[in-house]
DNA sequence: ATGCCCGCCAGAGGCGGA
């Protein structure tokens, strides 16, 4: 079974190369993020001719989330249970579905844009609420996993240069302590082989050559509990996907597991 | 070559991304 997750940065404008890439990989389930589409935009007939169902919470031009799946689409819950608002709106920012033997959920955590802004606190509280909400799931005997942009690089190896982040978020400490209490909790960061380079990098600016350059960052993620790690038999970062015209800026994360 | 940002909404240019 193969699972993935991709933020294709706007699902409209990507979506001669998702379907491509979906066909050439044989995913089974897909977590996508930043559909930056409103949930009657979202291309779910398009989606069913290759045979996947769509969860999707998505309201318009920022943000949104998706789950695909050929394998089954059950008990699926829209939105962050218990999460918190942002200038008083609960953005779509998550949904979670169990599909066949696996119970998944797609994220995109807040940007928290700067450490001093109302949006870093609030990506804080993010993840106090996402810790919350699947606390039950991670300690159930299912394989159980959260996949998505948790925009936190978790050491410093995840980055291209330290010193180019210092002072920056993605890297900060609270953050950085925010996904250890996830792994505390039982989850375990599945780390995907790199296909090239040294380090399995999943985001490169578009600006400056910065993916030529390899100066890349490892913000998307793949957060299993231990019925999920113990089933994953391989991981990579398809970076072949970030070339060329009409890429994201993200390259997918796959996780093949013996299920 | 993987190559100097992209997508949204709007109908220009500002915002967000990280």
């Amino acid at each position: 079974m193969r699972i993935a997750t991709w933020n294709v940065n706007s699902i409209t404008a990507r979506l001669p190369r998702l379907l491509a890439w979906l066909e050439s990989t044989g995913t089974d389930v897909l977590c996508i993020q930043e559909t930056k589409c409103s949930a009657e935009q979202f291309p779910r007939d398009e989606l069913r001719e290759l045979g996947y169902e769509s969860a999707v919470n998505a309201t318009g031009r920022w943000n949104g989330v998706a789950l695909l799946s050929k394998v089954g689409l059950e008990d699926v819950v829209s939105g962050l249970p218990g999460g918190p608002d942002f200038e008083g709106v609960q953005e779509p920012r998550a949904v979670s579905a169990t599909c066949g033997p696996v119970r998944i959920w797609s994220v995109y955590v807040p940007n928290g844009r700067e450490v001093d802004h109302e949006h870093y606190a609030y990506k804080l509280r993010w993840f106090e609420a996402l810790k919350g909400a699947v606390a039950q799931d991670v300690a159930g005997g299912r394989p159980f996993a959260v996949l998505g942009d948790f925009n936190v690089a978790p050491t410093d190896e995840d980055v291209w240069d330290p010193a180019v982040f210092e002072g920056a978020t993605h890297v900060t400490p609270a953050e950085r302590a925010a996904l250890a209490t996830l792994r505390e909790a039982g989850l375990s960061d599945v780390m995907p082989r790199p296909l090239k380079y040294d380090r399995p990098y999943t985001f490169w600016d578009y600006r400056a050559l910065a993916f030529p350059k390899n100066k890349g960052m490892r913000i998307d993620l793949v957060y299993g509990n231990e019925p999920f790690a113990k089933a994953v038999k391989d991981s990579y970062v398809d970076r072949e996907e970030r070339k060329g015209k009409g890429a994201s800026d993200h390259a997918p994360v796959v996780v093949d597991l013996e299920i």
